[in-house]
DNA sequence: CTGGAAGCGGACGCAGGCGTCCGTTAGCGT
DNA sequence: ACGCTAACGGACGCCTGCGTCCGCTTCCAG
């Protein structure tokens, strides 16, 4: 890690955040973001006052913490849309976003919250555009629903949320199946019923 | 409402009890059920004293609110059982109890909980068996795919919660269109891909 | 009408999180 | 080696929610 952003840190500081970014990641995985500061502080074995010095904001914690995981993210789509096959590489978004997802309980909530960041809707934009595309293809190519909106997408996403399940290993196991029957609703075939209305979930 | 449980009470308490189970109520429905004890008192116009001499312990309060809640939900379980065609039957089901968990945030935190109370287990229980028997039917008859499982079934209402959308009708709007999605992945169909293994969401 | 008990709610003490201040420590440049 | 200063973290005051106590009010039976 050993960031090097603004002006270079002293050594110790340097040790120090670190430490916060790690403890940090690893509690908002486990239980989400609603972690208290002092929490986080506590974990990475320092003051709340070098906390707060570090990172003022939730905001900034929070963006900090996530930086990786949107790096990830943003892997994902990319290698999804350079798929030559549409629906394969549809697909593979879908069951490496959910999982990604069930691994970092509160990456999804940061990202996909109702008010998020200004960074953090920016990277959501472009995203959700670039996977738009990615779902025309597929739909051109005949493999996805034609009914398809990329508001499912997120909905599936979002709903990807709602397995708090304690255990980890059963949260991916549930994201996982829950990923593999979303992918065959959105598959295109003779039976398809037609769809209620789309929602807006979020903006974009 | 007007309810009269042990021994009858004075006038003023079984209003101010109505008051207080009404403001909960539509309060957890709007938010979750992370609302404050004072937050029901405030809404009820009681004190917080009155409250908590009614409902001594939170989880009285919610058994009392959710009681409703869980006839509707009954309610819907039965009708769908008694449905001569079973797949018909299930997937009104699915439909109605999607959009009774939109509407009431709280309910299905305080039913598909991790460690729910003993009374809400039991219903979930008798409820999960009685579903079983249905998709069980609805399998023989051709309709549900053979590698469902009933913890699908909580899989997918789990999901319903992961739509915290601020706006009501938004959020029914999300839960229907994610409910009948649900329910193309669920239907029999010769493009069913295998699915990854069954996770075991909660006990019953 | 009136006595007494059921009921009320303001107020209390406790706990925990918040964000900040400041006296002390320790890294680093000279 | 040394001193300057960045950096540390304990401790503070504030706030909010919790569950309870107790003096006042109100209902209702006789």
């Amino acid at each position: 890690m050993t960031e090097t952003l603004p002006h270079k840190l002293r050594s110790d500081a340097q040790t120090n955040r670190d430490r916060i970014l790690e403890a940090a990641r690893s509690l908002y995985a486990e239980q989400g973001l609603e972690v208290t500061m002092r929490e986080v502080a506590r974990r990475a074995g320092v003051g709340p006052a070098t906390l707060y010095r570090r990172f003022p904001a939730r905001q900034a914690l929070l963006e900090a913490v996530f930086d990786d995981e949107l790096r990830t993210c943003r892997g994902v789509v990319e290698e999804g849309c350079a798929d030559p096959d549409p629906w394969h590489g549809f697909t593979s978004v879908i069951e490496e976003l959910s999982v990604l997802n069930a691994a970092n309980k509160g990456f999804v909530d940061a990202f996909l919250a109702e008010r998020p960041s200004e960074t953090f809707a920016e990277h959501r934009s472009a995203l959700l555009v670039k996977l738009d595309g990615l779902a025309r293809r597929a739909q051109a190519a005949g493999r996805l629903r034609p009914d398809f909106v990329i508001d499912d997408l997120v909905l599936v996403l979002l709903a990807g949320r709602g397995l708090a399940i304690t255990s980890k290993p059963a949260r991916v196991a549930a994201a996982r199946r829950l990923a593999a029957l979303a992918i065959d609703a959105l598959r295109a075939s003779g039976t398809n019923a037609p769809l209620p209305p789309p929602p807006r979930a979020v903006e974009f």
